[in-house]
DNA sequence: GTTGTTTTGAGAG
DNA sequence: TCGCTCTCTCAAAACAAC
């Protein structure tokens, strides 16, 4: 921004944050970061002239892929509300017009005013600072129902230029206007004072527009004019790679601070342009994908067609709070958080496979944890558990923030889930499932079938449950279950050895219809003598193991219990090899083609 | 033993 | 007194397949 004196606000910012225990963070972050640098450039002194020979052959080959797709047909919008909150607030309330306003809270700004942006205040600063900057600053709290509704507003005039428009935020959009262009015989330019136009009347708010060949340098060109402004870059070839060898890399979303810093210091780059010029290095030094999108910014390539709208593939909720490391308080908020995301899960009729619990610390150290269940699940309780185990195992701990995330979904609708037929052990779990109401916790025999779940049966309780029948996915499960360790490893009574035992004798083993395990469901038809023999002894072996093993678990003492980590995720340090017996999955299609080869 | 794939944690944006 | 949500990438470890 001009007129603002950058140096004043870095001073601010500086003698606000030093010795806290953010900016102790940062400083981590950055030694980090000065890590990764040295270690890029110790790669790239040991590159001999022929390693750079090679790289440079292969880059030069990847710009001639890159250059033959270049596709200047299609004429890309990007469009970009102009201090979006802030805007609608003020055209809510006309007093704030002229005033120096953020929208958000004392711990953090998400949007400013133009008159605030002139002090240095900024979205994504913490409020404190923003008011030590502009002392006038006036707060206004989030209403997001409201910019949900002005967004909706702008959404139906993108709408009649593209209605493929591409939302990436409530306040920006890319809009493909070539058939726009091409029906109204109009230009890009036309066509942007024209939406910019129909945005003011229609929502009595202001937009900036760019108007490129592809939507990588349309974002760049919306901000040249900001606010209230277009920039149009024609397409042309010559036009785009002028354009980009004088913009800085940092202005290409995707390229951050890190990226800047590493670019720069490792290899001298800072604007796209020099990017071609290191070409051989960018090669050497990063993965292909990296090198693949540096070498394309070099050529001001970006996206031109409508990519197909993606799948969600995860779903979260996080909350940060005053820091405390009072655990009956963080497994209230684990709860909370558990509920909040099976209510959002089942909202959208989504189940998901792999729990990740992110931690913050009150030093600000972000961790995250997972657990991939063997079953899908959506609901507060099963969610809770597998929490519960995952946060247990990292306390004793002070934490600020806490939140979960389920990914590896899996649509309710579609019922199909293939995904959970292809392993013997899921499909022993489903006929047992089907008799006994257990859905993810039953164990038919623990050393084979579910690793995952060892931490929840390798040590029983004396108080065994003459029932394992348990509804849906252990439901029920209170607060006061969670926090009380004994209570929640009670859980293993589900996969007891007794629980199981008791329906596994070998003795009562029968073919139901002639072909069907009564025991675990499976189908083997007469004529199978041997594998049917094989299936019996392996129940028989189950039945003895658990049996042999019922007294010893018993006696495994509370301190081992506690020490327990839930298999699946990988703490620091990373989980140990289980053996073949303890981890392997034997896919169901592996015994079918087995059966085939003794035919 | 080698190679390819999946899972996990971390981090960027 | 420094947020929330989601996607993507990468590296390393774990694991499966050959």
């Amino acid at each position: 921004m001009e007129g603002v004196d950058k140096e004043k606000v870095q001073k601010v910012i500086y003698e606000m944050s030093k010795g806290s225990k953010y900016f102790e963070n940062e400083q981590r972050k950055e030694a980090l970061t000065k890590q990764k640098i040295e270690h890029l450039r110790a790669q790239c002194a040991a590159l001999t002239d022929n390693d750079i020979s090679h790289f440079q052959k292969a880059a030069e080959k990847k710009m001639l892929e890159l250059e033959a797709s270049r596709d200047l047909s299609k004429i890309w919008l990007h469009t970009d509300m102009d201090a979006f909150y802030a805007a609608i607030e003020t055209l809510e309330d006309p007093s704030l017009k002229g005033k120096p306003l953020a929208v958000g809270s004392m711990s953090m700004i998400a949007t400013a005013s133009y008159e605030a942006r002139k002090f240095g205040v900024r979205a994504a600063m913490p409020g404190f600072i923003g008011c030590k900057l502009c002392p006038g600053l006036v707060f206004v709290r989030p209403n997001f129902e409201r910019y949900t509704h002005y967004s909706e507003l702008t959404r139906k005039v993108f709408q009649r230029y593209d209605p493929n428009f591409i939302a990436t935020s409530l306040d920006e959009a890319y809009l493909n206007i070539t058939n726009v262009c091409i029906e109204r015989s109009i230009t890009g330019e036309e066509v942007a004072t024209e939406l910019r136009t129909a945005i003011h009347q229609e929502t009595g708010l202001t937009c900036s527009a760019g108007v490129a060949p592809n939507r990588m340098i349309a974002k760049v060109c919306s901000d040249i004019n900001k606010p209230n402004g277009q920039f149009i870059l024609p397409n042309d070839r010559e036009a785009v790679l002028t354009f980009v060898s004088t913009l800085p890399i940092r202005k290409i979303g995707g390229i951050g601070k890190v990226t800047e810093q590493m670019l720069r210091q490792v290899l001298g780059i800072s604007t796209c342009q020099e990017m071609l010029q290191k070409a051989a290095f960018l090669c050497a030094l990063f993965s292909e994908g990296s090198a693949d999108f540096f070498l394309s910014v070099g050529l001001g390539l970006g996206g031109t067609e409508t990519p197909e709208q993606r799948q969600r593939k995860s779903i979260s909720c996080e909350r940060t709070f005053t820091a405390t490391n009072d655990s009956s308080l963080l497994f209230e908020k684990l709860a909370n958080l558990a509920e909040n995301l099976a209510g959002d899960l089942q909202k959208e009729g989504l189940r998901g496979k792999t729990l990740t619990l992110k931690l913050k610390t009150a030093d600000f150290e972000v961790r995250t944890r997972a657990v991939t269940t063997r079953g899908f699940i959506n609901s507060k309780e099963d969610i809770l558990i597998y929490a519960t185990k995952l946060l247990k195992a990292e306390m004793p701990l002070s934490l600020r923030l806490m939140g979960l995330r389920m990914s590896q979904l899996h649509d309710e609708k579609d019922d199909s889930s293939t995904s959970t037929q292809k392993t013997l052990d899921i499909f022993f779990r489903s006929s047992n499932n089907a008799s006994t109401g257990q859905q993810d916790f039953f164990v038919h025999d623990e050393s084979i079938f579910i690793p995952e779940q060892r931490n929840l049966v390798n040590y029983s309780n004396e108080g065994v449950l003459s029932n394992p029948v348990i509804g849906d996915g252990l439901g029920g499960v209170s607060l006061d279950d969670v926090m009380n360790t004994e209570k929640l490893d009670d859980l293993s009574v589900l996969t007891s050895p007794e629980a199981t035992a008791s329906s596994c004798k070998p003795g009562q083993q029968l073919w139901i219809d002639g072909y069907i395990c009564s025991i675990c469901g499976f189908e083997l038809p007469p004529g199978f003598e041997e594998e049917r023999q094989e299936h019996s002894d392996f129940h028989l072996a189950e039945s003895l193991q658990q049996e042999e093993t019922v007294d010893s678990k018993r006696t495994i003492s509370n301190e081992s219990r506690l020490a327990e980590r839930p298999c699946s995720s990988t703490p620091t340090p990373k989980k140990k090899l289980k053996s073949s017996k303890e981890g392997k999955h034997i896919p169901i299609d592996a015994f079918f083609t087995k059966c085939n080869k003794n035919l």
